[in-house]
DNA sequence: ATGAAAGCGCTAACAT
DNA sequence: ATGTTAGCGCTTTCAT
């Protein structure tokens, strides 16, 4: 399949009959080399399917080209705020390399983890990592510029969503529709790694939208029957819903509809974040938006990376309300919608 | 923050008086260092907060301890099997290093990456990346061993979900059900990169069924109302709706249900895979197993990045049908169910 | 504009 | 069991 093991750049050296340095220079793009020189260089390079080494590279320049990424991977959010930052990354020919954050492990093991990756990356995300003396620790074994996403620390630059602002505009919504008395859920973090953005979400939704009529309840991790359980308990007596996530929320509607009890016409439910999925069950919520967060986080990073970067900024990214179907007026329909159809 | 630069190998050297190649054979547990030195060694890393430099170590040795990973990062999938993937990758002390397999980007530019990828790497992942020339021209640009995931190619391992046996589970169920005419949706393939398993699935869904019994329509991306308009349209005159995969069958239901056409009373839904949310919503799926998908072929890589690989091994990993709430007997509910609620 | 030489941080012969 | 030496593939002074 690939007889030929990978061309150095010696290999093309000779074969052009030139140094090594020249080779290195005219593929850099070096201003002090002969146009004819570098065309020829170019060419033969094609040719032979060459192309720098970047860890050999990335060795001599004190370099890597690559940008470490911390996060819980199996959350969707962590995806998109990864295609975001790949996009930029990429343009800036850096690649990514991952750490996943995974609870269960010993804390030892994760600083030895960031002391390795550190040495692997120029720079790093972090994305909703549970804030406090772990994470600074991990930042500190790293030892290059760190940017987090959705979580913060005292001493790096981070790319937020305020937590309060989507709080006032969902109860905002939901005051403008007339609702008194609302219950607010999240999901149990599920990860000891995580930082619990949908906790610190419920919190000023309480505040926000006023604590005498506010019922909060955490929905537990596991079993769907206990699950669905608290839902329905967390949602007697009140006529809207603010669910921390949006797949909390899509669950919630799920469960209120099995339960007899439609949405919106009974009970109104509103989410955060504009899950892929929102659109498409008409999901009413407050939206960010991970890929631009990831986008931006990049471009921070990759500046601290070269020495180019303010030295610690806090840029919280806007959030909107996208109202769909899932919140209507108090009162507004009924079971007879339902029935009549 | 950190005043000293991160140290080097001969800094613990010098620091011990013993010479370099002690500390390194020290430190990666070689037989030859007396108990008492590689005490000594080790104790004074930990001080020091010294960890082997991978770039380096990777450059003599002629490894990296990395693995890439090219898929379409965005999808909830992609971070399942990166999940799993990492767990036995971290055992082995591999990292991943991500090559996002988006859309509209230049065939050579592609082609180039996969090339400064399989530098970086001693194995690769590709998950459901489109078959055809350009996987094959993206595996001989990689140049190291790559196993790939949910696609196949015809020169490397795969790990692959059954997409006839999951059709046939899901024609089964309808069938014990009693249904007879169905509909099968598949979404529109939103990337060129992406392997369109979706509609693999629907075709063998559909011969599985009966093609007699089968009404068979691609759901458009892009807007909301074109895609409802679809759903409603595929689903008259049909008792069961085979979606291939859940994001779809999510959508669906609420379609549906939005219509007046209550699930499964009316009209039966079942998806494919197990999405996160799945569960949740109460929906029938034929699930898979990404995570453990991502396990295997991980130990597949690795094995053949170390050269014990077997030399093409394409293994199919099971599914299972997972009855829930989505879907029910043919004629078992009729609106008087919801009405009644 | 090009070449020669040194060295990034580490490991693996090859000594002893 | 430990030390010495060479060199992975590249970039970068420093010469010319």
């Amino acid at each position: 399949m690939r007889p030929q093991p990978r061309p150095r750049l010696v290999d093309l050296a000779d074969r052009l009959n030139v140094a090594p340095s020249t080779v290195s220079r005219a593929l850099a793009g070096s201003k002090s080399v002969s146009a004819a020189t570098r065309k020829r260089v170019i060419e033969v390079a094609r040719d032979m399917g060459y192309s720098v080494n970047p860890v050999a590279s990335g060795l001599k320049r004190g370099q890597t080209s690559s940008i470490g990424l911390i996060a819980v991977m199996s959350y969707w959010y962590s995806g998109a705020v990864t295609s975001g930052a790949d996009r930029v990354a990429a343009a800036h020919d850096y690649d990514f390399v991952v750490m996943n954050a995974v609870g269960g492990i010993d804390r030892e093991v994760l600083i030895q983890r960031a002391r390795r990756l550190g040495q692997r990356v120029d720079g790093a995300l972090a994305i909703d990592i549970r804030e406090g003396e772990l994470l600074e620790d991990l930042i500190d074994a790293l030892g290059v510029p760190v940017v987090t996403i959705g979580c913060q620390s005292p001493s790096v630059s981070a790319v937020l969503v305020d937590n309060e602002e989507i709080a006032r505009q969902a109860a905002a919504h939901l005051h403008s529709l007339g609702h008194q008395r609302a219950a607010a859920l999240w999901p149990q973090n599920p990860s000891p790694l995580a930082y619990d953005n949908a906790l610190v979400r419920t919190d000023a939704f309480t505040t926000a939208f006023g604590a005498a009529g506010t019922r909060r309840q955490m929905i537990p991790a596991g079993a769907s029957g206990t699950r669905r359980a608290a839902i329905l308990e967390a949602a007697t007596d009140v006529s809207a819903i603010f669910c921390a996530t949006d797949a909390l929320a899509i669950e919630t509607i799920a469960t209120l509809r099995d339960a007899g009890r439609p949405v919106p016409d009974d009970v109104s439910v509103i989410g955060v974040d504009d899950h892929p999925l929102a659109e498409a069950v008409g999901l009413t919520t407050v939206a960010q938006e991970p890929e631009a967060m990831g986008e931006l986080a990049t471009a921070m990073v990759i500046a601290a990376a070269q020495g180019q970067g303010a030295p610690r900024e806090i840029v919280e990214h806007s959030v909107h309300l996208v109202a769909r179907r899932t919140s209507g007026p108090y009162g507004g329909g009924g079971l007879s919608a339902v029935a009549g159809a």
